[in-house]
DNA sequence: AGGTATTCACATGAAACTATTCTCTGAGTTAGG
DNA sequence: TAACTCAGAGAATAGTTTCATGTGAATACCTGT
């Protein structure tokens, strides 16, 4: 019986109409070919680039502005173009990306180095050598080139915050050292304000120019959802209003297109899978739902168990009064650290961890002062209600209680 | 009453420590000539 | 003698601990009326 459903669910899945023409174009890999109102400044960076393909050392950028406000997708797509007119003119430019944020890639001086001396075929082992020989490494492989080198260091706050601006002084300071190649470096980052907390050296070196990303604004928001939906669906399936409730929420999100795409694309998803014939509101509903859940469900699963202690620590509390304080959670950690054979961190760290869950979004928090009785943090979660049981159920299990 | 000083219970920062992962080196071991 | 093995040294990193310092406002303690 099984058998037959199974293959007959894959027939019909097969016959069944798809809502997609091109699911892709709901991806965040995505990269239109050409990039909704963000004219002014695809052209200002066009200015500040092209000299590149002169041979000319072109300023160093600093492009900034919240997440999913377009800016990797921009430089992304000027940076192709770039390349595919250089190769074609035989232009000695390169282009390089680094994604400081990824784990285990680029997210350290020595592993940032690393990868880039493996973008000139150089093989720099993991760990083993000291940072100054693998810089010259890259000095030498960079020399040896003799082009122009555009490094696109992609969430470079990150970078900047795990290790100093060192490196980036080293980097900016490189194009003194070498004769026949250039450096130019071209900074994105989320964060507005990580520049203040940064050598004023490197400052001013690391932004010669900066270009600003502001948040789109529903009307723009709709437009590139438009444009989106109107590649990726066919015609006719989007019920009126929904392309507007996804630009709201991503409204509420700060401007984040990216985030209102994937809402978009879920929620085809959803109806396709309910084989629906159109996207409705409440298939967004529905989305939104799921997206939060899964975000949790992630972070929790994937968490090591200390960090789950203190999250189900922090939920076990919440669920039965409406103040979470620092210090009480920390008594309950300890507890169930006793509880479940794992060794009980010091305070100190707990509260880091408790940071790291607000940055992740699962929590908020707010420090107040209760007078004469201390100082805490309040501790509340930003997760939707609906999926808390659950959330503490997986805990549960993870940490093996029943 | 009004003003200032204390004080609590943590937050926040910096430095130091620990364990782990990785490479490289060179001594010791083995197998074959 | 060449090839192989394996322990130990050096390096980088993540995760913590230890030590030190900071902080906001409810209270305690003055002061002068």
């Amino acid at each position: 019986m099984e058998k037959k459903s199974v293959s007959a669910f894959f027939e019909e899945f097969l016959v069944r109409e798809s809502l997609f023409i091109d699911r892709s174009v709901l991806l965040s890999s995505f990269i239109p070919e050409n990039i909704l109102h963000r004219d002014k400044e695809v052209n200002q960076i066009l200015n500040i680039l092209a000299p590149a393909l002169k041979h000319e050392k072109p300023s160093n950028l600093f492009v900034y502005g919240n997440t999913g406000t377009g800016k990797t997708l921009t430089i992304k797509h000027i940076t192709d173009n770039m390349a595919k007119i250089a190769t074609e003119r035989k232009i000695p430019l390169k282009i390089i990306y680094a994604n400081c944020k990824l784990k285990r890639m680029a997210d350290t001086e020595y592993r940032l180095l690393a990868q880039l001396a493996s973008f000139f075929g150089r093989s720099i082992p993991a760990t083993g050598l000291p940072t100054d020989e693998v810089y010259k490494i890259f000095y030498d492989s960079v020399e040896k080139e003799s082009s122009t080198i555009l490094l696109v260091l992609d969430e470079i706050d990150q970078l900047i915050k795990k290790t100093g601006d060192n490196i980036l002084y080293n980097l900016t300071r490189i194009n003194e050292d070498i004769k026949k190649s250039q450096i130019a470096i071209l900074g994105i980052s989320n964060n507005t304000t990580f520049m203040e907390n940064v050598d004023s050296r490197v400052k001013s070196s690391l932004s010669e120019e900066d270009v600003f990303f502001s948040p789109y604004n529903a009307l723009e928001m709709k437009d590139i959802l438009k444009e989106r939906a109107s590649r990726a669906f066919k015609e006719n399936i989007i019920e009126t209003g929904v392309i507007e409730k996804c630009a709201a929420y991503a409204a509420r999100e700060h401007g984040d297109a990216r985030k209102a795409i994937e809402l978009l694309r879920v929620a085809a998803e959803i109806a396709e899978r309910a084989r629906h014939k159109t996207i409705s509101l409440a298939h967004i509903d529905e989305a939104e739902d799921k997206l939060e859940k899964e975000k949790i469900f992630d972070v929790v699963k994937t968490q090591p168990k200390q960090f789950q202690a203190v999250l189900l620590s922090i939920i076990s509390i919440k669920s039965s009064n409406p103040y979470a304080y620092s210090g009480e959670i920390y008594d309950f950690y300890k507890r169930l650290c006793f509880k479940i054979g794992l060794r009980p961190l010091t305070q100190r760290r707990v509260s880091d961890i408790i940071r790291e869950f607000e940055l992740m979004g699962i929590l908020n928090t707010k420090t107040i002062s209760k007078g004469r009785y201390g100082r805490t943090r309040d501790i509340s979660l930003s997760v939707s209600s609906s999926a808390i049981p659950l959330t503490k159920k997986i805990l549960e299990d993870e940490l093996s209680l029943s």
